[in-house]
DNA sequence: CCTTTATATACCTTGACACGTATATGCTCT
DNA sequence: AGAGCATATACGTGTCAAGGTATATAAAGG
């Protein structure tokens, strides 16, 4: 299962880190919010607790699980470069819209300049 | 194929999504830069296109691909609560070092309670 | 026109993984 | 100790996507 990337690819599992986002949960708590099989949880908080996105602490026999940060942080840092991309990009929508303010009679262009 | 997070699941996509945040690239650069098979490349970019991940202008035999932000923004959108919640740890990580300071004996602890 | 170059698509095979159902493990309380 | 609840694991099955190889499409240039 490798990647960050691949763990995350799983819209259950994406379900299960946002609920956890707010608080710890149990599994059967889990199970209730996200109306899903109990082993279908628990496979999934598996492979997210081996790979690092969660941990969890004994309660009776509950199983509190919570967030770790550091894998979704990998993601995050994967994703810096193309945030610069895309605010360059925002900066050149900007200017061309500038221009087009200065050249907009009401009626239509031409095509030729 | 569906979603945004199952893109770039693939090691190979975001290899060449990486690529192009610097400029655009033809098919054939793509190929030598990554050493991967030219179907490959193409099949991979056909999803990132579909996808909205990228999109192509033709010149003569050549096509060159660029980048497009909007799914991209997407997932980091998805991410923006994580942040806040790892910021939040960040904050108590520090109050935690700043305990442990003053209470950190040289001596091994014991086992019992 | 024919060849070469660039890119796209088709087909097949293989492997991974998500799910359901059943069962195991383990804790609590009486 | 036994019943009941909470969670984990095992196993069988189907689906889907990625890779490889071969071939199709299309433009360029002699």
């Amino acid at each position: 299962m490798e990647s960050v990337f691949e763990i995350i690819a799983e819209p259950n599992r994406r379900a299960i880190l946002s609920l956890l986002v707010s608080s710890q949960q149990s599994v059967g708590e889990i199970e209730r919010q996200l109306r899903m099989p109990q082993p279908t949880v628990s496979k999934h908080l598996r492979v997210l607790r081996e790979a690092g996105f969660v941990e969890s602490t004994v309660d009776a026999q509950r199983r509190l699980y919570r967030l770790k940060p550091e894998p979704l942080q990998e993601v995050d840092a994967w994703l810096a470069p193309f945030r610069r991309f895309w605010s360059a990009h925002l900066d050149a929508l900007e200017r061309h819209l500038d221009r087009m303010e200065q050249s907009t009679p009401t009626k239509r262009k031409r095509k030729r300049r």
